[in-house]
DNA sequence: TTAGCCCTTGACGTATGCGTCAGGTAACGC
DNA sequence: GCGTTACCTGACGCATACGTCAAGGGCTAA
């Protein structure tokens, strides 16, 4: 038994990691954890120096990498988290969120736009290359 | 006369314009033209040690700076204007600006997926914490 | 000639998001 | 006690895309 072979974690430890796990778990490396603690995002406990990383944690991680999926700074997410916390109800909180989707979305949805158009001018571009080459090749 | 009091170019000047003339006309700062000359995006002539930009500079600019818009790296313009010089015909450098482009789009796409999925999410759970919130002030 | 303006080339500063040492501690097994 | 492992705290490095001096050159008007 120990899985871990560290941190004796008594009894209940399934929900205490140390930081490596947590890392392998999530799919990222122990730098990223220590540096979004040092930007305040996390807060894991301590036993002497070492982290402690409980459900709470990890639980925002995922919302963290999926703000991150999403396109959000850590700037943003640190926001929302805050928010989070200082509004138990998360009425607030939930609505500047969707906010902040919506104007993401938005300016996907426009660069998505500007980029289809580009597509098109391509393709136009592209047929009169392609003419212009036959056209060359005839001469 | 004298538009702009420097570079007497004598005539067909209205084509020849000096580095803050052109700044100014992209809405850009003359820092960012040298820096994108540093990058070998764009490489005006030089009268002595001065920069000159001709119509094909701008007309580069341009397009740099609509990539830019579009979501891509320096790097990414770089390689397409790199196409662009290196194939008179332009259809290498076409195919592959379009398919850079297709993909940028579905990166697009995937990320507005995901947004819109979050902000469904959000609608969820805002009903919900309306609820409570609601069955809270009842009891 | 001198002031004033625009231009030039370094070169360091800034924000973001970590990677990558370096140097040190704590607990384990043997 | 010793070696190994996992952890810790700095702290510098890197790429991107410029901002912001600093120091100097050249041209024009007065």
């Amino acid at each position: 038994m120990g899985e871990t072979g560290r941190l004796r974690l008594s009894e209940a430890a399934e929900q205490l990691q140390g930081i490596q796990e947590v890392a392998d778990s999530l799919g990222i490396t122990t730098r990223t954890l220590r540096f979004y603690e040092d930007r305040g995002l996390i807060e894991p406990r301590r036993v002497g120096t070492q982290r402690i990383y409980s459900k709470r944690e990890t639980a925002r991680m995922q919302l963290i990498l999926r703000g991150k999926r999403l396109g959000f700074s850590l700037r943003d997410i640190q926001e929302f988290l805050d928010l989070y916390d200082a509004d138990p109800q998360h009425l607030e909180q939930m609505r500047a969120l969707a906010g902040r989707c919506r104007e993401r979305i938005e300016e996907l949805e426009a660069q998505k736009a500007a980029l289809e158009q580009t597509v098109k001018e391509l393709a136009t571009i592209e047929r009169e290359a392609l003419a212009r080459v036959k056209g060359t090749e005839k001469s």
